[in-house]
DNA sequence: TCCATTTGTCACTGCTTGGTGACATACTGC
DNA sequence: GCAGTATGTCACCAAGCAGTGACAAATGGA
């Protein structure tokens, strides 16, 4: 009769740890949200010793700051469009990315985290999003000018607000002020409704 | 020497004291947010016993609920504008909810707390509230229609969405997506904005 | 006056949490 | 071979948590 209990080799590899617990702290965030975050929880869905936590990345903050790094919609994920005015090619932008973040629960997750409050590590990867978010407009921008007269920072600014926040809405609710938020064609409906008003503020002047 | 325990005379009011609870939790949200709410916390907000709590209430979801219940935006808060058509009344309505809820911290946390994951009382408050803001909706179109081919409620709700994003983002990062948001001219930036989207797209068609 | 009920107080349990020290085991260079 | 170090395991602590039972004191009705 072998021995019951098989400590069942142990990787020993540092890097595959790290990155174990890194995956393990992304499912905890997506089946139970910000509220089951801890060590302990993250540890044993990763099946790795937390102590390991502490050591690897010397806290609680520093991992979740590493899974907030890998976390994002970056330059590169968004292709820069090269056609059309300035309107047209924001609307593109915006739509991809609109993509991205439905399909990615740990990074609504970890955008709905960022509005409870200013919690030091998370508040740390929302700086660098936004600022890779600022580049890409740039480049995706181009050469292209709004037209003038027109508060484009503003306009984009709502625009990127009203995406994120109905996607995170659509996750936990499944819908916002009456607006259902499930299906492809509903969302068909935000992004042909966006489509209007962003081009409707961005059409040059007459 | 008279004694240094003070008991204070404990008000025995058992209404009185439910309110002192109310109001400390609301308190201890505004300040710690969400996280730092709990048993404990409120009670020694309110400077009470925790027991109450759950002698009064049941536990501290009810408590929640009945905090939520007392906090939102409620019909009569937003004045009903009789002159205009649907856009404008639409926008003059968006505008003082806005202006409402960003003097509301303890709405905003509630409004953030609640993309953060279905949290069985609060959702059940963030329910009561969306049948009321879609009642308000309907106070205020009044006898007004949008323009045929305008998906009048999936625009309503990128604004509202907007709004209820750029606010509680104002609160916690000062800022979004490169758009400041902190004075009053910067907001006054974000309704010129919305205004100009919103009429534009609820303009009558030529 | 006496009794039942309500209101408030306190001490306590059992549990989970973040965090650490002590140890076992495997790897690596000499 | 041996020593030193990196990796992983475990037991444990102090602190905080939600929740409860037992009790004291005030209230109000008979």
């Amino acid at each position: 009769m072998p021995k019951a209990k098989i400590p069942e080799a142990a990787s020993r590899d540092r890097e595959a740890t790290t990155q174990k617990f890194i995956d393990a702290a992304a499912r905890v965030i997506a089946r139970d949200g910000a509220a089951g975050v801890g060590v302990n929880a993250i540890a044993v869905e990763a099946g790795a010793d937390k102590k390991l936590i502490y050591r690897y990345f010397g806290g609680l903050d520093a991992l979740l700051e590493a899974l907030g790094a890998a976390t994002g919609v970056w330059i590169g994920d968004i292709p820069a469009p090269t056609k059309g005015n300035y309107g047209q090619r924001m609307l593109a932008a915006f739509t991809v990315y609109a993509e991205k973040l439905r399909g990615d629960p740990v990074l609504q997750k970890l955008l709905a985290w960022e509005l409870a409050g200013p919690s030091g590590a998370l508040s740390r990867i929302d700086a660098a999003r936004s600022r890779q978010m600022g580049k890409m407009m740039h480049v995706i921008r181009g050469d292209a000018v709004p037209p003038a007269g027109v508060d484009a920072p503003a306009i984009n600014a709502i625009a990127l607000a009203a995406l994120n926040y109905l996607v995170i809405r659509s996750a936990t609710t499944g819908g916002f002020a009456g607006m259902p938020l499930k299906t492809e064609a509903d969302w068909k409906r935000v992004t042909t409704a966006l489509e209007s008003l962003l081009t409707a503020a961005y059409e040059p002047k007459a």
